[in-house]
DNA sequence: TAAAAAATTAAACAAGCGTTTAAAAATTAA
DNA sequence: TTAATTTTTAAACGCTTGTTTAATTTTTTA
């Protein structure tokens, strides 16, 4: 019977560091048993295939992202603060795991990868019942009648993609990490006016 | 002498489409040498190993990526209608090249990727005069006072973001391809009326 | 303690990789 | 036309990949 799973849980954490930072056709199976400090067979013991392993890993990087993108959509707050709340808390969440975005956009682009159906997100957003908020909201007046989709793109768009992009955007105007770190402080702040502006047009919040 | 130049330019072209669905990672010089309908071999004959032929590609998409970002600044409209315009283009730019934005992204962030300086992009930012524009706005009090760097994340997170994340934003709330389109032509004018409204509060542009 | 089961290992596997070779074919030069 | 040069090809190169095997060590069972 298979009581000590320090093995496998071992596996499976540095395989998700592995892939985060290196995505699925940019590391092998050495490399991740290497950084387990494992041998590379009880990669394929313990998970029968790095595909299977992948598919693992993938789905629970994906359901801690969308506990912490719709966390605070649970609270008794007013929409407005929330949604202020909501993009303070991803800054902190990507501040702290910044290629989790990139990590999950570029596996969920390919083409073979219509399996992972992002039940954790579908799932998330219903537990937190945004959508009815937004409604109710959007009934009461107090919310700019956008569609939900456009909602969270707009939400999506400004929080994640200054972490996402910020090695291009660094190459780009040739900045530093500490320099960048700099700006991204400033844009939250810019990014929570902007939107709360413009999704709650009657709103005295700011 | 080499003035038959038509292989050497249908290998590129066929790599150019290879990396940018796959990635330097997802495929093989095979891959491209079929996509070309050339021999294996030709492609090391032409350009002499993977890597290159890929830094040549990658440079190339950055300068197209580029000119077509920053075309609009060289006339000589008023700052607002111009980012207004740059929007739209972008939207129809992006439109046709979904895959653009997410494989600069992801390439440009892998650690061996130094090398590639955004040459392109600084010299197309430069010989447009954007910043001296939006000095210029600033100082005549037509336009918010921000850093550069966080106009252009605005900018490029409003704009790129909705292509990059398509397929997990499709997959969160179960819609198909046509679906996700209508909502991105909504997106591209919500974008405008937001941006111009938070960059320039004084304007009678809407 | 002795037998059974589970965990770990080193070694090997076929397949695919980027790249090179050396010969054949096509083109150019004279 | 004939020789020199360039282009294209099929085949092979060593190496790395994901995966499997079979033996060994460790743990559990009774």
């Amino acid at each position: 019977m298979e009581k000590d799973t320090s093995t496998e849980l071992k596996i499976k954490e540095a395989a998700t560091r592995v892939f985060i930072v290196k995505g699925f056709n940019g590391c092998t199976s050495r490399e991740i048993a290497k950084e387990a400090g494992m041998n590379v067979a009880l990669v394929n013991y313990y998970f029968k295939s790095k595909s299977h392993l992948f598919e693992i890993v993938i789905a629970s990087v994906i359901e801690k992202f969308a506990e912490s993108l719709f966390e605070v959509f649970k609270s008794e707050l007013p929409l407005v603060s929330k949604i202020r709340i909501f993009i303070e808390k991803e800054y902190d969440f990507l501040g702290n795991h910044p290629e989790i975005p990139s990590f999950l956009i570029n596996e969920l682009s390919k083409q073979d990868a219509h399996f992972f159906q992002c039940a954790g997100f579908s799932d998330a957003m219903k537990d937190a019942q945004i959508e009815e908020q937004v409604k109710e909201a959007q009934e009461k007046g107090e919310m700019r009648k956008i569609n939900l989709v456009n909602i969270i793109l707009l939400l999506m768009s400004n929080t994640n993609f200054p972490f996402i992009a910020r090695p291009m955007i660094q190459s780009i105007h040739s900045i530093d990490d500490a320099n960048y770190k700099t700006h991204l402080i400033l844009h939250k702040q810019y990014v929570i006016d902007m939107l709360i502006n413009y999704l709650f047009p009657n709103s005295k919040e700011f």
